[in-house]
DNA sequence: CGGGTTTGACCTGCGC
DNA sequence: GCGCAGGTCAAACCCG
């Protein structure tokens, strides 16, 4: 869990059909060649944007990599095998890579546009604060994410995606193209 | 009535 | 093998 890959490719230059169409590069081998941010210089950057996306009645204020996450259990790696050994004899099982994103909001839900069905939650050792599962319900689309919030500092909420989504992005997503927008400026740091 | 949420049970992997 | 923790299922429930 404490080796994750780039939270924020974020091409300047990628067609997607949503703010989100990073997500659809995960099953790509590139996703290796994003760098990783200085989690420092990345925080210190986004408490200035607390503050604008809070007035901008955004759902999820700021965005950084799960490189500044020690969340212990919280994450898997990045390279598709998220157990430590997890396979079965004859076939391996093949687990998607998954990306998180820390955002600080008074919310657990970003809304991504996409539609999401809650199909589980747990509580989680050493953090009083349960972690929900979600699934894409857009047919034939299996994505699914988790959002945790963190004990140390509940204002945090980790969420995690798993997957690729197949299909066009569902509802307006103006607030939140703003956030991506502004992680496009982070990153470009 | 359809779609989403809640929640306890169940399954699986892992460490001891 | 056993117990624990994470992840998923599915029936019951809720709501527009």
């Amino acid at each position: 869990m404490e080796n994750f890959s780039t939270l924020f490719p974020c091409p300047p230059s990628t067609p997607s059909p949503s703010p989100f169409s990073f997500l659809s590069m995960v099953n790509n081998s590139s996703h290796h060649d994003f760098q990783t941010h200085k989690p420092s210089d990345f925080l210190g950057l986004m408490s200035s944007t607390t503050a604008t996306a809070a007035s901008m009645e955004v759902p999820a204020s700021d965005i950084t990599n799960v490189d500044s996450l020690q969340t212990k259990g919280l994450l898997g790696s990045d390279d598709g095998e998220v157990k430590s050994s997890g396979k079965k004899k004859g076939e391996k099982k093949i687990r998607k890579p998954r990306y998180a994103f820390q955002t600080r909001s008074q919310v657990d839900i970003l809304d991504d546009g996409y539609r999401w069905r809650k199909y589980g939650q747990k509580a989680v050792k050493n953090n009083r604060f349960p972690r929900s599962y979600y699934r894409c319900t857009h047919q034939g689309c299996n994505v699914k994410k988790q959002v945790q919030r963190l004990s140390k500092d509940e204002g945090i909420v980790v969420t995690t995606y798993e997957g690729m989504h197949s299909h066009q992005i569902e509802k307006s997503t103006d607030n939140f193209e703003h956030i991506l927008s502004q992680m496009q400026v982070y990153a470009s740091f």
